[in-house]
DNA sequence: AAATATGTTACTCTTACTATAACAATTAGG
DNA sequence: CCTAATTGTTATAGTAAGAGTAACATATTT
């Protein structure tokens, strides 16, 4: 699963979660509603409940139940709960040999890169889970 | 070859034309300095060729000679010459069946990575490769 | 005509991704 | 304490993508 569906994909479980508050949510229920498989939903949402934005429960009536206020939660910290490596990972090419300048080459994109990650970060720091409900017009329960 | 290394390996060759200007340099040549497989090089300066960044000429005496003003050459448009779909292309996970809000999902993330790309090729319009060749103390010969 | 390049397509091998399955660990309820 | 239901985690099978190279037609110079 690639960075930005797995993004995309918490963002449609948490939405649902936020809407749905306070039912605990099995991955069954989150799957027939956003028709995203239960299995890597699980794998998804254990992360997130690493990050303490959802809690989960096993067992019968048990479940995922978001806990932190929708407000509160911006893309880039579910970016970072799912993914270890930096944000929208870009490569360079390895280097053949000990070829002319292709050490300074490589340093030299990785730090262009790594700007444009922190780009990105930024920009996703901006956005919580509550602009994207505002947008989509879902309404939010968690109290 | 994933976007981020054509794009790397385009500038190596392109920085080894622009040091080595005005003689033509053939795809082997370029190889042996850089490391990148002669056939590959030859897939990106081809394209570079029909951006008018490089000429390239068939034929004993033959090989890419660049042609365009370092000073000129922008890593955005490199980019575009090597690549046709958008900058760093983001996945958005499909649509399973007529799932809830799924398309209205979809496009918003659709929307938010086409910003993200548009700030990562902002990014890219104000690098030239003369910026990179000053960066990494490479001369410039291109008159 | 021979030698040498590019331009383009194709091929093989490996790696990555996708989707799902399997099952241990955990919990609730009777 | 047993059963059913659920998460957490690992594994598996099938597909797609990527890397690296090869092959060969086309073009050009001598």
């Amino acid at each position: 699963m690639s960075a930005s569906t797995k993004l995309s994909s918490s963002v449609k479980a948490l939405c649902f979660l936020a809407e749905t508050h306070p039912s605990p949510r099995t991955s069954k229920e989150i799957e027939d509603i956003t028709g995203i498989n239960a299995s890597k939903l699980r794998q998804l949402l254990s992360l997130l409940s690493k990050s303490n934005i959802v809690e989960s429960q096993q067992g019968t009536k048990g479940g995922f139940l978001l806990c932190k206020d929708p407000d509160h939660i911006h893309l880039q910290e579910i970016y970072c709960s799912i993914e270890d490596r930096k944000a929208f990972h870009l490569n360079v090419n390895k280097v053949n040999g000990n070829k002319k300048n292709s050490l300074d080459f490589n340093s030299y994109f990785l730090d262009l890169f790594g700007e444009i990650q922190m780009d990105i970060e930024n920009k996703m720091q901006k956005i919580s889970l509550n602009t994207i409900m505002r947008n989509l017009q879902i309404k939010s329960n968690y109290k």
